[in-house]
DNA sequence: TATATAGTGGACTGATCGGTTCACAAAATG
DNA sequence: CATTTTGTGAACCGATCAGTCCACTATATA
């Protein structure tokens, strides 16, 4: 049986993958960061795709998921919209944190050459159309009243507006954070 | 005197670092686009960072800046501003074109280690800028009755409209269209 | 304990990387 | 024509790349 954890080593290489790019991040790289040998690296995943690939699932369920989870539940808490926005700015604030000064490993991986991969590229666009879908239903929440177009125009302003402020948050946090303040303040009107 | 044309050449090496990004830019395959030798490239632009410099260069004068222009002018018409994501929409649907498949050249950059470079990270912070004030002129002339604040904030959502669009259009053309419509949609109002 | 199975580290492969060097060519200058 | 200057192509450099292989170890089963 396998003398390491799996998950583990996973998040290890998804930290690497979410700084470096795919391209980028080398083999032994990735073995410092995972403890882990080449030959167990490819007896686990097969090559350094699978890895990445591993690296990805693990991002959507351990990064993206538990923060829109409240929007996805469900019934949405009228609040859960805010909550959203506010949480991720928390995090982008965070000085040292992978997310402030990495951005998203989805949406760096889109401009780079792996998205030519089709798996890479639906699990992106899977992404945008997910977090389009929760925002809208925290839309909802907040504002009953709304009609299915202008509720359906706001998670695409919304979900762009997470887009371009993962997009700065690499190359200037103040942008990124100016930018999901401007989403909260679109949810007070 | 030089025998090629160096704007010529940096227009193919554009090509390359547009579609490949800066680290995953072979220099062969930056010889084979330009047609020049790699002793010819080193005389010119001392290394492949200085090409790469001076594809950005070219990028914003011969793409980001022309389209910018109409917003920028002394006198900014109405119409501009529909015209602006009009124009835009259309570059994107055309579906061989650098654009559509390739996305943003500097946004793309955003996204990789070559971001981490100061000179790098600037010129992309800057053209966000640029966007949200051309954008926000162009809003200025759409609706003068609009007051600084609102300006301001549709002058963000939009430009992070645009910065989501050409992220997505090389992974998802169909959204990238999508998200430009809501930015039409957004001025109708 | 003997045998089979699964996991691991390190050496190695051929290919490719960015960058340098140098000898030659072409043009300009005297 | 001789000399100098400028530009160019090709060979070459050490380093690094992803991937493979194999001998060895540790555990599990019998």
């Amino acid at each position: 049986m396998q003398t390491f954890d799996t998950d583990d080593a996973v998040r290890s290489a998804r930290a690497v993958f979410w700084e470096r790019g795919y391209e980028e991040a080398s083999l032994p790289e990735l073995e410092r960061a995972t403890g882990l040998s080449r030959s167990s690296i490819y007896h686990a995943f097969g090559n350094k795709r699978g890895l990445f690939d591993a690296a990805v699932a693990s991002y959507l369920r351990e990064i993206i998921h538990p923060r829109l989870q409240p929007l996805e539940a469900a019934k949405v808490a009228p609040d859960a919209l805010t909550n959203y926005f506010t949480g991720l700015s928390e995090a982008l604030s965070q000085p040292d944190s992978l997310q402030s000064h990495s951005g998203c490993l989805l949406l760096n991986a889109a401009g780079a050459p792996i998205s030519n991969e089709t798996a890479v590229s639906q699990a992106i666009a899977g992404y945008r159309e997910e977090l389009k879908s929760a925002l809208g239903r925290g839309a909802a929440a907040l504002h009953p009243e709304m009609d299915d177009g202008a509720r359906l125009q706001l998670a695409t302003v919304l979900s762009s507006l997470v887009i371009a402020a993962m997009t700065l948050s690499r190359i200037d946090s103040a942008q990124a954070l100016a930018t999901l303040d401007t989403a909260l303040a679109l949810l007070q009107d």
